[in-house]
RNA sequence: GGACGGCUAGCUCAGUUGGUUAGAGCGACUGGUUUACACCCAGUAGGUCACAGGUUCGAGUCCUGUGUCGUCCA
């Protein structure tokens, strides 16, 4: 074996034999319990990120681990075609060539976008599988195959023929980026510092007289219709019904009165702009106000803007209608202001409300998502986030599906040509088309890409089709076991997904009756969801490709290896908070590998490996006569580490988990059972019982590290002879019961009084140790301690005699009456130990670290002396907490009184 | 404006239903090639648990309020 662990030599090797040998593929078993996760689909043309990094490994270590628990596990990968981005990123290399989509056409821009697609594509998937990611990849899908297509559209026609779609002229989020319309929540609010704008408008009836208007959006004056006032507002009550004049492109527009205004924003006077603000338009609405468009798609002003501002973009706009204002005296004042814009998640501009004829969802099985989640069919980790989806269902809002795109799933509507497309008579849905395609025109528009993948769980494993659902297992592995991702696309995907898994999944339900409660739980996409944090960089900032501070992954597996960035990532992710990341850790992650490697190197340096192949057969090499105390503590932190982990992991602590074995592998054995061996593997008796336990050992360790290490773990497996068959992946590691009974049927019982006999030796060296580093006698391999004990506590320590003298570095360890005058000493509950030093003790020196230590203890004294005294807490904290108190008072009153006895010793 | 979350050692974080003297890793400092590992070992220092009240025999932990940082919703 080398000697350090080298990541690069194993990882694509054993990957390779993995799939080779059809370890992640997941199959249909009945005889075991399914598990089963879809993978939040990532962007085709994505690159593996921090965050991939994170929310894959948890994916992988519940998978990995289901599958040594004995489920057939199966993971679902795959990728969405991501409509906007990757469409602007198809245009954007187009125009470097000097083409545009619209001289393509849509067929020939399609092609373009696909073969773009497969050559830019996938390459996360590459990247998954270096991190280690046991995907059935057989089953990979991609949202625009043709299969998922189907699926996307059936849902579409189904979801029309309910009634839950419709065609209408609204208000939507328009984004003139992009050129298409957004969801609501593809909008994103920021605070802005703006200008707010207070404007003159005439008053027609009354010469000369003027009103101020304020407004943020000066530019869209030439689209005012009308100037509205609150009709409880007594300042503005004689405006009712007069008119105004526009002050620029001069008209006049009427004065109304409406509820929706508010009162206490700048003069209480509002412009109306019907066609580019959702209050206005509702306003205009009830007014039966006109709408006055003069925006193009792309954000610039329109003929209806006048010839002064036709063809500027609404930025430069603003500035020429505010000079234009300025220069005609019709601008009284400007003021910083500051107010909240939406922005296009996407394109990262300012979106315009504007009105266009959509397609819009009323969402099905709003009230059945809500009580799956209400009543823990599905269940939230960290739990909190049940509020931030009950919430957003209790005012959701109609969803805007059709999107101004060509790459996507095209509306599966055809219009009869030249007949009016508002009119639900002119309309053909269906999956194929009408029969009559020449007297036809498809809906130009495409399917936001959420509204394909809120079908994931359901479209990966064939549905609708019957006879694919059956060849995936649609029976055996829906609805999945956990949902692993990020609190930022609840709405966008959680919530959805959830939807529809109610409305699509078994019969189907009119949209006015309710799904039975008993069914509820069959149809749901998945019963745990775990939400991931967010990735951010040491200064706290959200990881971005802009600010260029996320590491690529791929470096960092060249640099510390998959296991290494797993571990390290793993570490650092408590659950549901943000993560920091920083380098040092994953570091950590790397080092822990390679401390593991060594540990297995030296087992196999320090004896033949026997037959390590099944754990009877290793505990059977466990001699009773030969146990010792030190053997069977180990044992024991061992059964205990098994169960904490199994309950860990229930709560989804991945974090613990991790601390967990970390403790009991680095801590426990790799520093103390393992040093204490080391005399042991010397003596021809011992050794077989000493290697056996610590196979035992190793063996648990290698399983419960597994899922979070795969690579070296199934290496080191190998190589320590424990395998007997395809892998490690299917090897449960079992409970500590479990272990304990093996020992059990193999002639070994274990005594738990051992482990506060061992935690008391180690407490003892390590005060021994300090003895010694402090008196600058660190490596001092002959210094002699004596020590003062109870006879209880001194046959103790003579039982350990050969152990501590290894453990501290000394030639000897023994018994005294009293304190040995001028020796520098220290208080341990098993005694007082002192060190035998010839020349070089600073006396004073002594003096004074005793006394402070006689100080403190005297202070604690002093504080459980008060609490003993007091006959409330005698009388009502429990009796083991005053039973615990007294046993403390008197272990630190023999401490104290030993002290003295050293001080006095000293002079 | 509303909701949620964080605030514990220089840094990053643990700290289960309140119960002994608040922990770990990193960093700092001291020392170290003893039968694996310097990607390591031994040891030391370092904390008014954001602040203010309250409940309790007892509060890092529960309650109320404040501050501060962050996220989501409006």
């Amino acid at each position: 074996m080398d000697k350090a662990y080298q990541p690069s030599e194993v990882e694509d090797r054993l990957y390779e034999k993995w799939v080779k040998n059809g370890c992640f593929s997941g199959k249909e078993d009945k005889e075991k319990p399914a598990y089963s996760i879809v993978i939040p689909p990532p962007n085709v043309t994505g690159v593996l990120t921090m965050g991939h990094v994170l929310n894959n490994t948890i994916q992988d270590i519940l998978i990995r681990r289901a599958r040594q628990l004995g489920h057939s596990a199966m993971w679902i990968p795959g990728t969405d075609h991501a409509g906007i981005a990757t469409q602007t990123k198809v245009e954007q290399a187009l125009r470097e060539e000097g083409r545009t989509r619209e001289e393509l056409g849509r067929e020939n821009f399609l092609d373009h976008a696909a073969l773009w697609r497969d050559k830019h594509g996938g390459i996360i998937l590459r990247q998954l599988r270096k991190l280690g990611c046991s995907c059935d990849w057989d089953r990979n899908v991609h949202t625009l195959d043709d299969d998922y297509s189907k699926a996307v559209i059936q849902a579409f026609v189904k979801l029309f023929k309910k009634g839950y779609l419709y065609r209408g002229q609204r208000m939507v989020n328009w984004c003139p980026a992009s050129l298409t319309a957004l969801s609501d929540e593809e909008v994103i609010m920021k605070p802005q510092n703006s200008t707010l704008y207070k404007i003159k408008y005439g008053i027609l009836e009354t010469p000369g007289a003027y009103v101020e208007v304020s407004t943020t959006r000066p530019e869209t004056i030439v689209g005012d219709v009308a100037l509205a006032i609150h009709p409880d507002d007594p300042r503005w009550a004689t405006l009712k019904d007069k008119h105004a004049m526009r002050p620029i492109n001069p008209q006049a527009i009427p004065i109304i009165a409406d509820e929706a205004v508010e009162k206490d924003f700048g003069t209480g006077i509002l412009k109306i702009t019907p066609a580019h603000d959702r209050l206005d338009f509702e306003i205009a609405q009830r007014h039966n106000l006109p709408l006055v468009d003069i925006l193009n798609p792309d954000g610039s002003l329109n003929e209806l803007a006048g010839d002064d501002f036709v063809g500027m973009d609404r930025f430069s706009a603003r500035k020429n209608m505010v000079k234009k204002l300025a220069e005609d005296g019709n601008l009284i004042e400007e003021e910083k202001h500051h107010n909240n814009v939406g922005f296009s998640e996407r394109a990262g501009v300012p979106i315009e409300p504007r009105l266009s004829e959509q397609w819009f969802l009323k969402y099905p099985r709003v009230e059945e998502a809500k009580q799956a989640v209400r009543d823990g069919e599905i269940k939230f980790f960290p739990e909190r986030w049940e509020k931030t989806y009950l919430h957003w269902l209790e005012n959701i809002q109609d969803w805007c599906i059709s999107r101004q795109l060509w790459w996507g799933h095209r509306i599966p509507v055809w219009y009869k040509k030249g007949a009016v497309r508002s009119d639900p008579a002119n309309w053909h849905v269906s999956t194929s088309g009408p029969s009559d395609p020449e007297k036809w025109e498809q809906d130009e528009d495409v399917l936001d890409t959420w509204a394909s993948s809120w079908l994931w769980p359901l479209a990966t494993m064939g549905w609708p089709s019957e006879g694919e659902m059956e060849k995936k297992g649609f029976e055996y592995f829906y609805p999945t076991s956990t949902l692993v991702t990020g609190p930022d696309i609840i709405f966008f995907w959680v919530a959805r997904m959830i939807m529809a898994g109610l409305e699509f999944n078994g019969r189907s339900y009119k949209p006015d009756e309710k799904i039975p409660s008993d069914e509820i739980a069959s149809r749901i996409p998945f019963r745990h969801v775990y939400f991931t944090g967010i990735i951010r960089d040491a200064e706290g900032r959200k990881m971005s490709k802009s600010l260029g501070n996320s590491p690529d992954p791929l470096d960092l597996i060249e640099k510390y290896g998959a296991d290494g960035l797993r571990h390290g990532i793993m570490s650092i992710a408590p659950k549901g908070q943000d993560i920091r990341f920083s380098e040092d850790r994953i570091e950590q992650g790397r080092n822990f590998c390679n401390k593991l490697w060594n540990v297995c190197r030296f087992r196999l340096l320090s004896g033949d490996l026997v037959d390590n192949s099944k754990m009877p057969l290793i505990t059977w090499r466990i001699k009773s006569t030969q146990i010792n105390r030190y053997d069977q503590a180990i044992l024991l932190r061992l059964a205990e580490t098994c169960d904490e982990i199994q309950t860990l992991y229930e709560d989804y602590e991945f974090n613990a988990v991790l601390r967990s074995i970390y403790r009991f592998f680095w801590n426990d054995f790799c520093d103390w059972y393992v040093e204490h061996s080391k005399a042991r593997v010397g003596n021809d008796e011992e050794k077989g019982t000493c290697l056996a336990i610590q196979d035992v050992c190793i063996r648990q360790i290698l399983l419960l590290l597994h899922p979070f290490t795969p690579f070296i773990t199934e290496e080191l497996w190998t190589l320590l002879g424990f395998s007997s068959g395809p892998s490690i992946q299917y090897e449960n590691p079992g409970t500590g019961k479990d272990l304990i009974e093996n020992l059990r049927t193999g002639g070994i019982e274990l005594d738990e009084t051992v482990l506060t006999e061992i935690n008391s030796i180690r407490d003892l060296v390590t005060a021994i140790r300090s003895l010694k580093a402090e008196r600058k006698q660190a490596n001092n391999r002959k210094v002699v301690f004596s020590y003062v004990a109870e006879d209880k506590n001194a046959k103790l320590l003579q039982r350990h005699e050969a152990s501590i003298l290894a453990s501290v570095g000394a030639s000897a360890f023994k018994r005294v009456d009293s304190p040995p005058s001028g020796a520098p000493g220290v208080v341990t509950t098993l005694g007082s130990v002192f060190l035998d030093l010839k020349s070089g003790i600073d006396v004073e020196a002594e003096k004074k670290r005793l006394q402070k230590e006689a100080e403190d203890l005297q202070k604690i004294i002093r504080s459980i002396e008060g609490k003993l005294g007091n006959a409330s807490f005698t009388s009502k904290a429990p009796p083991d907490v005053v039973e615990g108190a007294r046993h403390q008072l008197a272990e630190n009153q023999t401490k104290l009184d030993e002290t003295k006895e050293a001080l006095a010793a000293l002079r």
